[in-house]
DNA sequence: TGGACGATCCCCT
DNA sequence: GGGGATCGTCCAT
C-alpha cells in the first residue's frame, strides 16, 4: 500500500479512493469523500496516551483497518497510517455510494447511507470483526485512485472532539453532496 | 471494582 | 438545538 506516512498527508491522499466491501457475491462500493487525521502527538487521538488493547492496531503497519466501538452502539472505521510503532490513523467520515446501494439501504434501514462515520459502517456491515484487517484484500479493500488536485480538497476542523478542536485536520471533496451533514 | 465518558445518530421540540 | 440510547474501555480508587 502506497500511503504517505503523516496522518494529514494520508487523510488528503485517501480522498477519492474506493472502499470495496465484499459480502457474499455482492460488492458494496463507496468513494471516500471526507476524512480526519489523528496522530499520536495529537491529544484528540486515541493513540495520544500510548498503546492499549483497544488502539493497538494504530501502532502497527499502515494499510490496516482500525475499527472501534463507541457510544455503546456505533462503529467507526479508520485506515492506519505511519510507520510501525507510531500510532496514527485516518478516520473515514463519509463515502459517496458507487455500487450496492440497495444492500446499503437494507443495512441502514433509511436513505442517508454513508454521510457519517458510523452510518457508513452500518451501510457496509463493518464491525469489530473487521478490526485489524489488511485492506489490500477482500472482504474489505482499499483501492487507491489518482491523487486529487489541491483545489478539489477543502480543509476544516474536526467534528465531535474536545481537544485540539481548532486544528485544520478534516478534509473533504469540495462541493460533494455526500459529505457528512455537520460539514 | 466502579464510574465517567466517548472521533455518533436519531428523534423531539 | 437538545437530550437519550447504550456499553466497552480506561483510569482512579
Amino acid at each position: 500500500m502506497d500511503l504517505p506516512e503523516s496522518a494529514v498527508d494520508c487523510a488528503r491522499r485517501l480522498l477519492g479512493s474506493l472502499i470495496v466491501r465484499t459480502i457474499g457475491n455482492k460488492q458494496l462500493i463507496g468513494r471516500i469523500v471526507e476524512t480526519e487525521a489523528y496522530d499520536q502527538s495529537d491529544k484528540a487521538s486515541h493513540s495520544y496516551r500510548g498503546q492499549t488493547k483497544r488502539n493497538a492496531v494504530m501502532f502497527g503497519p499502515a494499510g490496516v483497518s482500525y475499527v472501534y466501538f463507541t457510544y455503546g452502539m456505533h462503529y467507526c472505521f479508520n485506515v492506519v497510517c505511519g510507520p510501525s510503532g507510531h500510532g496514527s490513523a485516518v478516520l473515514i467520515r463519509a463515502l459517496e455510494p458507487i455500487d450496492g446501494q440497495r444492500e446499503m439501504r437494507a443495512n441502514r434501514g433509511r436513505d442517508d447511507l454513508t454521510n457519517g462515520p458510523a452510518k457508513l459502517c452500518q451501510a457496509l456491515s463493518i464491525d469489530q470483526k473487521l478490526n485489524s484487517h489488511d485492506l489490500s484484500k477482500p472482504p474489505l479493500l482499499l483501492k487507491l485512485e489518482p491523487e486529487l488536485k489541491p483545489s478539489q480538497i477543502q480543509t476544516a476542523t474536526r467534528i465531535g472532539i474536545r481537544d485540539n478542536a481548532h486544528l485544520p485536520r478534516r478534509f473533504f471533496i469540495r462541493d460533494n453532496p455526500f459529505v457528512s451533514k455537520s460539514g
